[in-house]
DNA sequence: TTATCTGCAAACATTTTGCAGCGAG
DNA sequence: CTCGCTGCAAAATGTTTGCAGATAA
């Protein structure tokens, strides 16, 4: 167990949205732990054949990392003028979605669920 | 309408499958179509700008596109290890998206909800 | 000591951009 | 003629690989 992978780790268990590879290392870096961006995708890649972490893909291709979790996580309303962000957990949605893909024979589901707007300051 | 365009668009009439545009700009030339690839890629964002084309992202990050089956708003459930998907609109999701966002004073709502699994055939 | 991890540099694959020219209407 | 489309070349982006040196056990 490696300085470095003890941090990427630590990072992730801090961390419940779905994170890119850069990000990640970006955080790191602001951090102050110094880890290089090629080690972090060893560790990613690791640890997703461990199945220890999920990953999915967004919009732009990028691929986004998570800890492996059955439990709750939030999701953000995201102003698109401003950059104001709420928290919102989305229990029924999930519950939702998982009966759906269950429904279509797919396990394992992960789901990305994002809601942007024009906050009212903005407005 | 040039003849490229023409190509691009009869190309995915033809096609069922959800296609990469590396793979479709490989067809158009074995058919001997001369069309360049930046050209294939302008092609794929109009339509997909006009709404025309779906998008979504295999698990190598390549985007792939097929033209809309149904003209209405939908989202994808996508297997993550064979690319296989399903279609589904979420009527009752984007209700609650917009009554949500509108709870906490935003307006011009939009959002993203992809959902990825293994499907029974992959499991 | 030794197998594993690290990380620089370079390779890769996909997609986007700059821009000069072509061609449909 | 004019404006949008085309497509080459080059850049941008995200990710992977080769490999030599560092490090945990």
């Amino acid at each position: 167990m490696t300085r470095q992978k003890q941090a990427v780790s630590s990072l992730l268990d801090r961390t419940e949205e779905f994170t890119s590879a850069q990000e990640l290392h970006a955080r790191l870096r602001q951090a102050g732990e110094h880890v290089g961006l090629t080690t972090v995708y060893a560790q990613l890649r690791m640890l997703a054949e461990a199945g220890e972490i999920d990953s999915v893909r967004s919009e732009n291709g990028e691929a986004l990392y998570r800890r492996c979790t059955t439990g709750t996580h939030h999701h953000h309303l995201v102003c698109r003028s401003c950059g104001k962000t709420v928290e919102f957990d989305a229990h029924d949605i999930e519950a939702w979605a998982r009966r759906l893909a269950g429904g279509h024979g797919f396990i394992e589901t992960a789901h990305v669920m994002e809601i942007s707007g024009i906050c009212e300051d903005c407005a």
